[in-house]
DNA sequence: AGGAGAGATTGACGTCGGTCGATGGAAGGC
DNA sequence: GCCTTCCATCGACCGACGTCAATCTCTCCT
């Protein structure tokens, strides 16, 4: 039974990191595209301020959805190489 | 465009939905559930007043995810049954 | 009619979450 | 060394959310 709210508690985590429309697109580009993408081209693609945008992605990295890989002065980010396989399902239906 | 943001606010608006712990669990004894629960059950095994309850219900109901039917006195819940694929598809990956 | 029980609604309270401006810190160019 | 650029963090504001007690509505029963 406290397995179960584990799991539930761990989805709902997840869930809330994905309930938001621009974190969501966020993912979606990220999912669509072959190679990492930096956070500059999101500042570009979204009306929103840099520093909101950081914190999004710092949600999406804290839930695990997301890996950051620092090249210089950018950040690069792309969809998390381990993912477990229900969250894997989860974001193939989303987007 | 229009039409790719109307879908994410659209997958948006489920997901917050789902994005609590007391709802999830919700959803999940609902689609375990062959046949419609009553209110009454819930607060029966959650540790949350009846008018919590009720307002979780009320949000899954706005959110298209569960019917009611009332019978006497008593208000029974049961999964939606028009549930579009991309949100059927969606609890089958969760619960 | 009157009482009792189930569930929805209202009002209030505290917390959480999205947003921004300002600041900080690291890397590259002059 | 200094300035610029990219990104993260901090502090603050405000609206949204989860929760409860109190109240209301409806139905059944006597």
């Amino acid at each position: 039974m406290a397995m179960a709210v584990a799991k539930v508690d761990q989805s709902v985590e997840v869930l809330k990191a994905l309930a938001d429309a621009t974190r969501l697109q966020m993912i979606g580009i990220l999912k669509r595209s072959a190679e990492p993408v930096c956070i500059c081209d999101f500042t570009a693609a979204f009306d929103l301020s840099q520093p909101t945008l950081s914190h999004h992605m710092a949600k999406l990295r804290d839930a695990g959805l997301v890996d950051v890989s620092k090249a210089g002065i950018w950040a690069y980010y792309r969809l998390a190489s381990r993912l477990d396989p229900k969250t894997r399902a989860l974001l193939d239906v989303l987007v």
